[in-house]
DNA sequence: GAATGTGAAGGTTTTCACAGCA
DNA sequence: TGCTGTGAAAACCTTCACATTC
């Protein structure tokens, strides 16, 4: 199969979003345009990204919702259950552990390490927070397959390269910095000093 | 100016990151080269970037690291404060009030608002939690430029609204959801719902 | 000599436009 | 008739290659 580009699994999610409210209001049926509208892309778009993985509408009529939203779920393995460490304790891992989106999505949090003593032994919302010397074995362990990186930016290239040395080719990203893995790793980062950064440009260069 | 891409700003961002480490390190001067290869891009695609805003470079030695940062702190919009309201303090605008770089980067927190009577009148890290009943005269009267959004999704389009109602332009949203808006306001999406399922996506679809 | 700045070439992604099917 | 699926065209983005400047 042809590379699928980056914007193309994006798009996917946000169809996915909006097959998920359809079927909810039981609409059976629905065309690539108004698809398409309920996301500002064009109707074209949504065919063709679709079309990569197989042909699932009916000429004449659109897309079954529900059978498409399934299908749309396979292709992005949201069917099945990963298992996912978090590394770091701070405001945004404790933030993470409470998000629901992450276990609906199939990622389940078998382990939290943090390196403060304080919070090591003890339980954070359920699961016990490990010391973050023992991550390599107890990664390797408990068959972890992800690996949230949640920790200061000075510590993250540290605690990224311990991760994947154990043999991990998945990451989540927090921090704010530039991390180096090896090709065969995926890394993405939740950069939202990225982000601000758009809406910066945008304001400073806004048309009044 | 020909429109900018939106990778090209999200590159300004890295480079920006780069000089700052370079400057703090007493770095004076830096060519395409080594400043692509810190974040695994090609020299000539540095190069275009900063050629679209113009030249800052010496041939023959580079870009004086002090000068370009602080040019593309200029083009990116870091130099100035934004008016920021923040709606919604549950984990996620709880976490957002405590990040630096926020701050760092010119946003200034001036309101919270929320719906939670328990929340509503105390203080959150120094800022009076207001009434969400109040977003669009508060939103006016204090000249807010940006409003972060960290409301549960089923609650998001309607804040939205009230907020785009009040002029606000510039939005940051944290809700998992499709938000529509007006043509002339700039949303952007920290999706971690989409972040997930392109993990998700790579998970399902590595190579073993 | 060394590295920028930039047209032109090469790729990739998006849109068009229409044949094909319900 | 209405909408999908898809080659071909257009738009867009990245890389090349070299003239230009220090």
């Amino acid at each position: 199969m042809r590379r699928i580009s980056e914007s193309t699994i994006s798009r996917l999610s946000l169809y996915y979003r909006t097959l998920e409210t359809l079927q909810r209001e039981n609409v059976t049926t629905i065309s690539s345009g108004e698809l398409a509208r309920s996301n500002k892309f064009t109707p074209a778009q949504v065919r063709k990204d679709l079309s990569f993985f197989g042909s699932f509408g009916t000429r004449g009529l659109g897309y079954p919702v529900s059978e498409l939203k399934d299908k749309i779920a396979s292709i992005l393995g949201l069917c099945k259950t990963w298992n996912v460490a978090l590394v770091g304790v701070g405001n945004v891992g404790s933030a993470l552990v409470s998000y629901k989106e992450f276990q609906r999505q199939g990622f389940i949090i078998k382990k939290i390490f943090d390196n403060d003593l304080r919070k090591i032994g003890k339980n954070h919302k359920g699961i016990l927070v490990s010391d973050v010397k023992n991550l390599n074995m107890e990664l390797k362990e408990n068959k972890i397959e992800m690996v949230i990186i949640a920790v200061p930016s000075s510590e993250a290239q540290k605690v990224v390269d311990e991760v994947v040395g154990a043999g991990v080719r998945t990451i989540l990203n927090f921090a704010t910095t530039n991390l180096k893995v090896p090709e065969n790793v995926v890394l993405r980062s939740v950069n939202m000093a990225m982000e601000l950064e758009h809406l910066s440009y945008a304001l400073a260069n806004q048309k009044r």
